[in-house]
DNA sequence: AAGACGTGGGC
DNA sequence: TGCCCAAGTCT
């Protein structure tokens, strides 16, 4: 599919222009930024980490933890010497977990593999673990400078708007890159690809756009349609299905037993409370009641109801599955315990004292 | 290539 | 309340 960009009134130049005109007016501060018009050198450590913190979420979940790592591992090789329980438990709450396993792989392999530096280049960036194609773009043009079409959702939705992109997407990613493509400035393209998700986040909102002060409306295709808030056509939503599982409070000289996951799969690496299999059915002692927590949490593609029930003894023997510990009660928030086993330790202390 | 993979906030 | 959504990646 072609897009037609010769109809529109602004030029190529004309759309980056004010785009970051806009930018130098309008630009979020955030903690990862460099602000439009300082002469300091952007940290590809800081970008990079940046861009893996914000895959799937948002500025406001991100800035703390971003913070807390930088502090504790200020470089690559300081984060590719760290433990992994560290980092898992440092980044747990902020959830994908697999993110926190890759960013770690992904710093001893810049160690190991490009000598404590990261590439300048979309490709050898995109072979790193954790580093995919919008990732990989973005380090390129913010980190190194260079003219990398990048394309998140915030750009997906300003493009399929601008161009009037009617695809549903997956099918529609190919199109919007090649619609993007041709507009990215040779100069400050990590500020444009910077001031286009701003304008997606702020301005070029999913609901309720704010059109009248957007600066590149004049040539919107989408511009006062009463259906804009339908662009990006997304495919229809799955049901999720309800699932049950039990977790074990076994608690002795005020100490908790604490397992952790396997790799692969839910909450892969982080600490837990051990517990059984999460199946379809209700576990008995949902339905007798003699739980002592209980807590409804939904994940992306299923509804969990965990319950709580108090145990005698931890697993034995070499068949007991996974690694354990004993946790000291008083320093339990240190554990890093994912937001699941948070939240019902809380719902626990709430009803139990 | 569709499904797995977390969480918190906004409306 | 419940649904939608967020600077995606991996398999």
């Amino acid at each position: 599919m072609s897009v037609q960009t010769s109809d529109t009134i602004d030029t190529r130049q004309e759309f980056a222009a004010r785009i970051l005109d806009w930018y130098d007016r309008s630009a979020r501060v955030l903690p990862w930024r460099v602000p439009p018009g300082s002469n300091a050198v952007p940290d590809p450590y800081r970008v990079w980490m940046a861009e893996v913190m914000l895959q799937q979420t948002t500025v406001a979940a991100v800035a703390g933890y971003f913070e807390r790592f930088t502090v504790r591992w200020p470089t690559v090789a300081d984060l590719a010497a760290a433990d992994d329980a560290d980092v898992m438990a440092a980044w747990a709450g902020l959830g994908y977990y697999a993110r926190a396993r890759n960013l770690l792989a992904c710093a001893r392999a810049v160690v190991a593999e490009h000598g404590g530096r990261f590439p300048d280049n979309e490709a050898a960036l995109r072979a790193l673990p954790g580093v995919g194609d919008y990732t990989a773009a973005a380090v390129a043009a913010i980190a190194f400078g260079q003219p990398a079409v990048v394309v998140d959702a915030n750009i997906e939705r300003v493009i399929a708007r601008h161009r009037l992109i009617e695809t549903p997407l997956p099918a529609a990613k190919r199109g919007i890159k090649a619609a993007l493509a041709p507009l990215v400035p040779a100069a400050r393209p990590g500020d444009f690809v910077q001031a286009l998700m701003d304008l997606g986040a702020g301005i070029c909102t999913p609901r309720s756009p704010a059109c009248a002060i957007c600066p590149v409306m004049a040539d919107c295709r989408a511009r006062g349609r009463a259906d804009i808030e339908r662009l990006p056509v997304k495919p229809a939503k799955k049901a999720k299905p309800q699932r049950h599982g039990v977790a074990h409070w076994i608690e002795r000289d005020g100490c908790i037993w604490l397992v952790r996951r396997p790799e692969k799969g839910m909450l892969g690496g982080m600490r837990a409370l051990p517990g059984g299999e999460w199946s379809g059915t209700p576990v008995e002692s949902e339905l007798s009641e003699s739980g002592i927590a209980q807590v409804d949490h939904g994940f992306t593609h299923f509804d969990l109801r965990l319950t709580l029930v108090r145990g005698e003894t931890p697993p034995e023997g070499p068949d007991a599955a996974g690694e354990g510990e004993w946790w000291p009660l008083s320093t339990l928030d240190a554990a890093g315990l994912p937001t699941l086993y948070r939240k019902l330790i809380d719902r626990l202390r709430e009803t139990d004292g």
